[in-house]
Parts: structure tokens; sequence; C-alpha cells
DNA sequence: CGATATTATCATGAAGTTGTCGTGAATTTA
DNA sequence: TAAATTCACGACAACTTCATGATAATATCG
């Protein structure tokens, strides 16, 4: 569903909103947190840092820290940098160049809204959404990898 | 969503189902027909013969042919064959190792009802539904890329 | 049988994704 | 200023996916 550096994008943005101004996260122990290459979340969290979704700051005591409140960050906006969550759902699965609501292939009702709910899913949830253990506050929901 | 492969193998299908009896079709005619690589959808067409999919012949007048009926036939057998539609949908988000409904992470739920939505999707949709216009008989369903 | 048509299979290459490494730039501390 | 710490960034290696090409195996037809 996502590729494996949306997925760790996520997580780490996810560990990263748990640290409640706790100060900057160094990019090593977010890496040892969320299990990811070191260098590789590195190349990430820079991703995200241009972006706007994190801020980073150098020299010690750096380190990286949420630069928008969770509870503002829809998940599409983290995993969007990576992935193309609307267009790529959205393609006629049967390849048809043209596939819209008037010019519907065989199974594009169907399809459509499966890849409307994905997309509601990515747009409407947001990372503090995450954090509050989701809409339905199903009792006992177990702690993420960042606790 | 699909990977290419998956998408190439399902027009594949989609366009035999559209051929009522009309004997064997060949790999290039097909290729031509839905637009993929003509080496490339061998391959593809070979994996749906060993999967019991397609049946193959070989000489003068061979090709490739439907080996069950389009209706008893659901979109997952193909697709299946190359993308993890279920395993893949219901991993867990954040990276859990474990993330069941028993042990749920805080998304759990509300990714659930996607994922299950799009196992649906595959699941119950035949190629013979696709073939119908979808089960929603949309008034003008558009022809396929196969007519 | 011999020629031709077609799938089956293997070797190889191109491109994208994932991951590593080394060096430079900015910040803090002494 | 000098040293230490941390992110920034570019080069590159490994792996997977997508695609091509050549050859072998099998079936048909004269």
């Amino acid at each position: 569903m996502l590729s494996g550096t949306a997925e760790y994008a996520l997580r780490a943005v996810v560990c990263l909103a748990r640290r409640p101004g706790g100060g900057p996260v160094r990019a090593s122990d977010l890496a040892g947190a969320v299990d990811v290459p070191r260098n590789y979340l590195g190349k990430i969290l820079h991703d995200l840092v241009r972006a706007g979704i994190l801020k980073s700051t150098r020299g010690k005591h750096g380190g990286f820290q949420l630069a928008v409140p969770a509870h503002q960050l829809p998940l599409i906006r983290v995993v969007g940098l990576f992935d193309e969550i609307g267009r790529e759902q959205r393609r006629c699965l049967l390849g048809r160049p043209e596939c819209s609501d008037g010019d519907p292939c065989p199974v594009h009702s169907r399809w459509k809204e499966c890849a409307d709910q994905v997309q509601r899913f990515f747009g409407e949830t947001t990372v503090g959404d995450v954090l509050d253990g989701g809409r339905l506050g199903s009792g006992d929901p177990a702690p993420g990898p960042c606790d």
C-alpha cells in the first residue's frame, strides 16, 4: 500500500509527535526508535524539513521537531511526499487513458468507492488522531513504536 | 495501487474474456490490443497459464484462452499472482510487527475499513462482472480497451 | 519429412527504489 | 578561535521491477 519510504516517514513523524515539547530528537535516536537505517532516515527527514513538516536544528542538542501541530497535520501531507496517494489509486484499473465519472470503464464506479475511502483516510486522519488512538476509542489501543 | 505487472495481467485477461469462443489469441495480438510490450506480456501470460487461469496452445493457430469461466474468476486470482493484495494492505501502517483486532495500533480500526474494502473489491468482483459493466449498471459504461 | 508458426525459457540490460559512505556546513561549548 | 556535535548533500552500491532479445520446444500444414 505505502512504499517503504513513505511508511518510514510516517513512523518518524508519529514518533516525533509523541515527544511533547521535549526538544529536538537526533536522527540517530529516531532511527533507533523507529527501526529505520540511520542514513536513509536522514534523507527522509531532510525531505520532511524541506516540505515544512519538520524543522531541524544543527549542532549540539540539535535534531528534528514537528513544525506543525499534530492535529493540523493530515497523514496525506507526510505520505504524499513520497507516494502519489490520490492519483495512483484513481488510475483506471484497466489502463484506459481516460476514465472518469462521465466516461467510466466497466469497474469505474465500484473501484472509485475504494479509492475514495483510501484517500479520505489519509486526508482526514491527522497525526494527532493517531496519537489519540484513532477515532473509535477502541478501549485499549496498544502503544505505538515510540513509547 | 496495483503493480504494472498485475495491471497488465488484468488487462490481458479481461481482453481475452471479451472474445467469446473465438479461439486462441496470439500473444502478439494481445500485446497490441492491451498495449503491453510483447515479450514482457509473454512472461505474464505464461504465469497465468501455470496458475490455471489461461490455457495455451502452440503452433499455428495457437495462442491463449481463458481456462476458467469469466464469472467464476475473481480479480484477486489474477492480480494476486503478482501483488500481495490481502497481506500488503493489512500490514500495520506504523510498522508494528503485530497489529491485530486484539492488539491494535492507534489507527488499526480505521485503516482496516479501507483494507477490507479493497480486499472485498478484488475478491468479490469477477472478470465476468467487468464485462457486464460492473454491478451498478451505470447507464452507459464505456467500452474497455479490447473492443 | 520439412517449413512455418507459435509458446517456453533463459540471459541480459535499463530504470527505479532502497541503503551506505564520506565530506561539508552550521551550531554550541570551552 | 578550536573542537565537538549535528544536519545537509552528493556519490555510489545493492536490489527489485520492468523490459528486450535469442534460442529451444511444440504444433500445424503441405
